[in-house]
DNA sequence: AAGCAATCCAACCGCCTGATT
DNA sequence: GAATCAGGCGGTTGGATTGCT
């Protein structure tokens, strides 16, 4: 039955590696590839299970990894898509090159996470904690959680479909491929790897759904948008929630720099429950009064037609507002701006404009960024 | 300078899924 | 079909570092 056990625990060294086991590990890929983690601790010469071995390896030694600090790029780039995908860190770093999806998620519970929490947001459903700040219409925001759960589902199924897809073409591709060194595949896990795989065949597939909401978002008026399944009327509403998000800062040159967090003092300024000081961007105060969700309540009842509010947009807007604009506001907590980021400064409408620019910057990141990394 | 608290992050743990026997 | 393994993922932990009093 099964395979023959081939590792016991007993004896094996647990802790921090030491510089002699990662050279012993170093070498030992770099003349034989990993090949299988299991067998290569006692091939290696290490006293190590190879679990370990391949964390180490991949969180660590594997030599296309960037480390230090994250650019504002990277930051906008990881709040994007938990946007979208949740705790999804694999799936997140296949699109941030040269990080490993360890570091990302440490990353984010370090210091994103805690920056959202400090302007109001809750980091695990990206909704506003303080409803009264930022809605007029306090059934909005109940709306736009169950808009944020049905993106989850779908997101879901997606990443599902994806994996299969994945299975398929890893199937067709094996027999062309050597099992042996192969130092940047799969690496950052599974998704990293399905997106390669699939690469000679044609596009991700994961990628056809973006790329129909992005064309469903350019044809489609504002508002609610007929499609034959729940998901996909649920992401052209993703996409039609987007609408305020501006372009990538760092796109331009201008305020992509690395000590962002100077610019989150240049926003509005309110005031949370406890007498915190929150800044939103215009675009937020603006625009996230729910009006679409509101003219939308009363077909809520309908799954197969989830009217999307643009709470997503809000939040994105938010974020790569603030992330692009003060880092000083999350590493001291002060946010004394003296109201020089004025409502009227740097407000976002919700153009069709904005919509297009926002999503083809989430289709550049998603489309680019696997392919050119490395790690593939 | 010392003690304490807060923060960071490498590594571990448990669980899941697909493959293998 | 059941049992087991291998690899991967996300959550959590604990030691090291940094900051504050």
């Amino acid at each position: 039955m099964g395979r023959s056990p081939c590792c016991d625990k007993i004896g094996l060294k647990k802790g921090p590696w030491t510089p002699e086991e990662d050279n012993k590990l170093l070498a030992y890929i770099e003349e034989h590839g990993h090949g299988s983690w299991r067998a290569l601790p006692a091939k290696a010469g290490l006293q190590r299970c190879g679990k370990s071995c391949r964390l180490r390896w991949t969180n660590y030694l594997r030599p296309d990894i960037k480390r230090g600090k994250f650019s504002l790029q990277e930051e906008q780039t990881i709040i994007q898509l938990h946007a979208l995908l949740g705790n999804r860190w694999s799936a997140i770093a296949t699109h941030l090159p040269k990080r490993t999806d360890n570091e990302i998620k440490n990353y984010w519970n370090t210091h994103l996470k805690k920056r959202l929490a400090k302007m109001g947001i809750d980091p695990v459903t990206h909704k506003p904690k303080n409803d009264a700040l930022l809605s007029s219409d306090g059934h909005s925001n109940s709306k736009n959680a169950a808009n944020l759960s049905h993106m989850a589902q779908w997101e879901s199924a997606r990443l599902e479909a994806e994996a299969r897809l994945v299975r398929q073409s890893k199937l067709r591709s094996c027999t062309s491929t050597s099992p042996s060194f192969q130092p940047h595949s799969a690496e950052a896990g599974g998704s990293t790897s399905s997106l390669q795989l699939l690469k000679p065949v044609g596009a991700p597939r994961c990628l056809d759904v973006l790329k129909a909401w992005a064309k469903t978002n350019e044809t489609a008026a504002v508002g609610d948008m007929e499609s034959p399944t729940s998901t996909l009327s649920s992401a052209a509403g993703v996409a039609e929630s987007s609408a305020a998000f501006v372009e990538f800062p760092a796109s331009d040159g201008g305020i992509g720099k690395e000590d962002g967090d100077e610019e989150w003092k240049n926003l509005p300024e309110y005031r949370d429950g406890i007498g915190n000081s929150i800044h939103f961007p215009s675009g937020l105060q603006d625009t996230c009064l729910s009006s679409e969700w509101a003219s939308e309540s009363s077909t809520r009842n309908s799954v197969e037609h989830v009217p999307c509010g643009n709470f997503v947009e809000k939040f994105t807007d938010l974020l790569l507002s603030t992330s692009s604009t003060d880092r000083r506001f999350s590493d001291d907590g002060a946010d004394s701006d003296n109201g020089s980021g004025s409502a009227s400064d740097g407000g976002h409408d919700c153009s069709t404009e904005d919509n297009k620019n926002y999503w083809n910057s989430i289709l550049n990141l998603v489309n680019s960024s696997p392919s050119d990394s490395p790690i593939f």
